[in-house]
RNA sequence: GCUACUGUGGCUCAGUCGGUAGAGCGGCUGAUUCGUAAUCAGCAGGUCGCCGGUUCAAGUCCGGCCAGUAGCUCCA
């Protein structure tokens, strides 16, 4: 019989041949690489029989499929070990993930990453094996006998919820069977690199409600040397790890005393300021005003908004002479309140109107980190009110906004469009209408975008913007909320062309999203090595005696002067000491002068990164400072 | 909140079998005036997260609490 391979060529192979033998007959080398096979564009195993005029494609480890594949029959490999040294265990479900796989197991005794030693043992000895690894499949009722059979009650639980005409397969290796849709690797023996990683507690199907069970993470690699990598990498991300660089840099810290509540340092507030006086002028350019609303106010306000209702839990209470209060956990209806205080023209549309508004939200404990998650944050909010016929241009307006400030910082990011959640208000007509404008604009600005079904605020769909770290984490910053509640519930109004009454459309903004948690995104995504112009000390002099310690205060006081931020090591240290210590705080120049310098006005110019550049004119080093400070240069 | 792990001077960490705490950095004092990543010496600094228990004796063993970290769930 003929199939087809994928660059178009026929092959001729016998009937019912598997993927394994046509593989044989294009090279011994693909045979050894193959992982699995796509046939007709389905990944099978590459034991499963072909078809005349199927199309067949030969996955390798090369391919992210192909990984997945081989990750994913290690964590067979790693089921079949802890069945082994404990058999009382009850497997749950053992998907991959990004990075590698894990395994969720409910043990009768709980393990440690001290079993880890013994377990890895048992999977080398099983890989070791080579054990062919064989699909079956059964129907509904059988599989059921046989997983009730072995007591594994996850499994069970998993068929039960099946339909009652599925058919389900299985895999088996030695003595080990394993409910699993597949496909997997031929034989253990193809595994070379793997390593557990983890252990972690996590609920049967991801449910607060229900029985947690140890979660075993691990990793599998195509090569040690991969695998290596991997992990140098890992290290290399703690090492960048924000809450450790906060405390180095002396930029913010998180006391006992504040659970989530994070303390600014004065290194932290130069930089939360300096960002803040960027939104502004950004802001101002784009024709927002400013707004400032109370922190505390009113049960009833929050009762009029729907946020007691639906976000109670999450806000702080208090009472003030008598009189329910609460803090706000969003900036909305102070918004509102400003929008009503005066009548308004569809003339005077849109309006846009910014707030750097404190939020307090009540975390759950256990949510709680670094900067990323806090009870306490200043969002960069705006609330647009316009016409209908105004939400796709400003829409597009803010995009073009996040877009500015992300590359701006060298982020790359992508898009998500979040629908209604089942814990919303409003008619289904608004939503529809609300998530089509969204769709709309998104369409209108060529940017692709994927869809989260039900992730929506209880008010409103959103864009949401996930943006890209230089070591390839995402972060949801940016969002952009579609909302036609709160001017319902608000009353609020403007007076058409007609004369008539309107209601204007709504939305809500932020570009940074938490500026905390940009900062802490900062942190890491620079490693703590800011430019220049976010750096809390641009410029560090370093007098080698003495004698050219005036000298360096007279530099300090002119850079200062300029607006710079320059600072003067004037100890009784030997230069080296200075530059060690000004390389510890990641400042981005540091100046060394002595008595030449003084004698000719010069400054010896020491680059964070590149080292020593040489003597300049002290006129012409400021000027370049200043140019990276004012055009916010990255180096 | 749940599960696991961790908690020793400001920071990073050592502390064996239970016998009453140690280093480096940092700080202070003094000496050194030095040309591109750490000068030398001396001094101070600890209710070993907190509370309780076992023991002749607890940093060490047991229990509870608090805090941190990872993951789960939730979310900017």
């Amino acid at each position: 019989m003929k199939i087809t391979l994928k660059n178009g060529d026929v092959l001729e192979v016998e009937e019912g041949a598997s993927a394994l033998a046509a593989a044989q007959k294009i090279s011994e080398g693909l045979v050894r690489a193959a992982v699995a096979a796509k046939v007709n564009g389905t990944l099978v195993d590459l034991t499963s029989p072909l078809k005349e005029g199927d199309s067949l494609e030969i996955v390798t480890l090369k391919e992210k499929e192909g990984l997945d594949v081989y990750r994913h029959t290690c964590a067979h490999v790693l089921a079949q070990a802890l069945k082994t040294i404990f058999p009382t265990c009850k497997l749950a479900i053992g998907p991959v993930i990004d990075n590698g796989f894990y395994y969720d197991v409910d043990f009768k005794t709980p393990i440690t990453m001290e079993d880890f030693d013994k377990i890895e043992e048992e999977m080398k000895k099983i890989i070791k094996s080579n054990l062919p690894i064989s699909r079956f499949t059964l129907p509904r009722n059988e599989a059921l006998a046989l997983m009730k059979n072995y007591s594994e009650d996850y499994k069970v639980e998993i068929i039960e919820d099946l339909p009652e005409d599925a058919v389900i397969s299985f895999y088996k290796q030695g003595t080990f069977t394993d409910l699993c849709r597949g496909p997997h690797l031929p034989s253990t023996g193809k595994i070379k690199a793997f390593k557990l990683v983890s252990i972690a507690g996590a609920y049967w199907r991801g449910d607060e409600k229900k029985k947690m069970l140890t979660r075993i993470y691990g990793t599998a690699f195509a090569k040690k040397e991969e695998m290596d990598e991997y992990f140098t990498m890992l290290e290399e991300a703690k090492k960048r790890d924000h809450t450790k660089l906060g405390k180095d840099l002396k930029l913010f810290a998180l006391l006992p005393e504040g659970k989530g509540f994070p303390f600014f340092l004065p290194n932290g507030m130069i930089l939360k300021n300096t960002l803040i006086d960027y939104w502004r002028q950004l802001h101002r350019r784009e024709g927002y005003v400013e707004v400032q609303t109370p922190i505390i106010m009113t049960r009833t306000l929050w009762e009029n908004s729907g946020h007691w209702d639906h976000y109670k839990d999450n806000m702080y209470t208090t009472k003030i002479d008598g009189e329910d209060h609460a803090v706000k956990p969003m900036n909305c209806p102070g918004g509102m309140l400003v929008y009503k205080l005066s009548p308004h023209s569809y003339k005077d549309l849109p309006i846009r109107m910014g707030e750097l508004g404190l939020v307090h939200r009540h975390e759950k404990s256990g949510q709680l980190h670094g900067l990323m998650r806090v009870r306490c944050f200043t969002q960069d909010d705006a609330h647009i009110f316009m016409l209908p016929e105004q939400i796709t241009q400003e829409i597009k307006g803010v995009v073009r906004i996040i877009d500015e400030v992300y590359s701006l910082f060298g982020f790359k990011y992508h898009v998500e469009l979040s629908t209604r959640p089942e814990d919303s208000m409003g008619s289904d007509e608004d939503w529809e209408n609300a998530t089509n404008a969204l769709k709309k604009a998104l369409d209108e600005l060529h940017l692709p975008y994927v869809v989260n079904e039900g992730d929506g605020a209880f008010y409103g769909p959103k864009i949401d913007f996930h943006l890209e770290d230089c070591i390839g984490r995402t972060w949801q910053c940016g969002t952009i909320q579609l909302d036609f509640q709160m001017p319902q519930r608000f009353e609020l109004e403007y007076v058409g062309e007609d004369g008539e009454k309107h209601r204007p459309i709504m939305i809500h903004r932020v570009v940074f999203g938490s500026i905390e948690r940009f900062i802490g995104i900062l942190i890491e995504h620079y490693a703590g090595k800011f430019p220049v112009w976010l750096s809390p000390v641009q410029v560090k002099v370093l007098p080698i005696t003495d004698r050219a310690a005036d000298y360096a205060a007279k530099l300090t006081a002119e850079m200062n002067a300029m607006g710079l931020r320059a600072e003067a090591d004037l100890r009784k240290e030997k230069l080296g000491k200075k530059i060690a210590d000004a390389e510890v705080e990641k400042v981005p120049y540091k100046l060394v002068v002595g008595d030449k310098e003084m004698e000719n006005g010069t400054v010896s110019v020491r680059k964070r990164g590149v080292g020593d550049i040489g003597a300049m004119e002290r006129s012409a080093f400021f000027a370049l400072v200043q140019k990276e400070n004012d055009e916010k240069i990255v180096f």
